[in-house]
DNA sequence: ACATTAATTAAACACTGTTCAATTATTAGT
DNA sequence: ACTAATAATTGAACAGTGTTTAATTAATGT
């Protein structure tokens, strides 16, 4: 029996996390379970459930971990881009948030294979991390385009954004046929750029 | 014991289909078991074995029913617009893509939320389904605009509907926060369609 | 040293997909 | 018509899953 003074609650939290992080990129989010992550750090289940609710709220937790790792990600690409043409700082994000996503594939493609169970809502601080993620892009429309009201840069930023994800998103779970080239990803999402930015002139 | 004269193997597969079809779109994918089924039809679990080859092999089956449900719904959208203007027709296709994705909420989220396990490719059925669901667009873009090659065109067609769907995508599973409008959707999709024709000028 | 408190565990529950030997129904052959 | 071969169907089992809870064990306060 682990002794319960081995760890601080903060630090059973720390090894849980640590360890489900190492299985997921490892073997998957499929692969991710309680009986393995406990065998894993020397408990038994039960144990994660005194510091974890449940199985999906481990998973929003550790989804909420891998928007806080792409958040400076991205607002660094933004700011080592700041001096060209805001259609190249876009390009430049738009590539560093697929580098992201092939780099971390599978925290990346668990944030969108996880649906939180029962209809139940996701949670305002979760919602919160999400909302910060679409900062860097609007700072850069706001410091290279003028809107009529602050909600219409948001909608131009979440549509860019959204639009980007889906070629990313449907190229790597295998859903856009034809395209196996390893440029032609970036083509599309360049064009889309490109014509989101002529229209915004 | 159900009689093995009751039902051919076509009506079995019939019977199968139809009852997982029920199931999904009463309790969502995630309620899909094979005992479930299998209850449902008056046969065990094993029988559904004899019938497909796995769970994952039915699923496959089931969301490729769903592409051939899409493909003449969104044909018929082009067809019926067919004389008003390129980015009108787009839009147009692009709301009968979001009706049927919220008619058939279920049906729609499980095409994405399926990974085929083990690394499995995408079988070549599976593929040329989804190649034929970007034939309508193809067809708008090849009587309004010209390009260079046939690959050209595809790219095009398939980037704007991974936009598309994008940003429906995200939106229906909660991952756009800020933008619980019904119309924002519809404002989105239409300057995106209304950039890209711009920039095919 | 003892009583209290709290962490940890083992075991159980109700599920899951999947396999396979045994059973049962149908067909083919005589 | 009766039997032998064949094929569909089943029930039981296996190895998992998330989750709950009573019992155990360890740490703490007195």
């Amino acid at each position: 029996m682990a002794r319960r003074s081995d760890h601080t609650r903060e630090e059973l939290k720390e090894l849980i996390l640590t360890s489900a992080s190492k299985i997921i990129e490892k073997e998957g989010f499929s692969a991710l379970t309680a009986r393995k992550i406990a065998a894993d750090i020397g408990y038994t289940p039960g144990t994660l459930y005194n510091v974890f609710q449940s199985m999906d709220g481990l998973t929003l937790v550790l989804n909420g971990i891998t928007l806080e790792k792409l958040l400076p990600v991205l607002a660094n690409s933004k700011d080592s881009n700041k001096d060209k043409a805001p259609e190249e700082i876009m390009k430049a994000m738009a590539r560093t948030y697929r580098d992201f996503a092939i780099n971390n594939r599978e925290r990346w493609l668990m944030m969108f294979k996880h649906e939180i169970s029962d209809e139940a809502e996701i949670p305002e601080w979760f919602r919160g991390k999400i909302a910060l993620l679409f900062q860097p892009l609007e700072d850069v429309l706001k410091n290279h385009f003028s809107f009529k009201t602050d909600a219409e840069r948001q909608i131009a930023a979440r549509s860019l954004w959204a639009s980007i994800h889906g070629i990313y998103f449907l190229h790597e779970t295998g859903k856009l046929p034809l395209l196996d080239g390893k440029d032609v990803c970036e083509n599309m999402t360049d064009a889309l750029i490109d014509n989101c930015v002529k229209g915004l002139r």
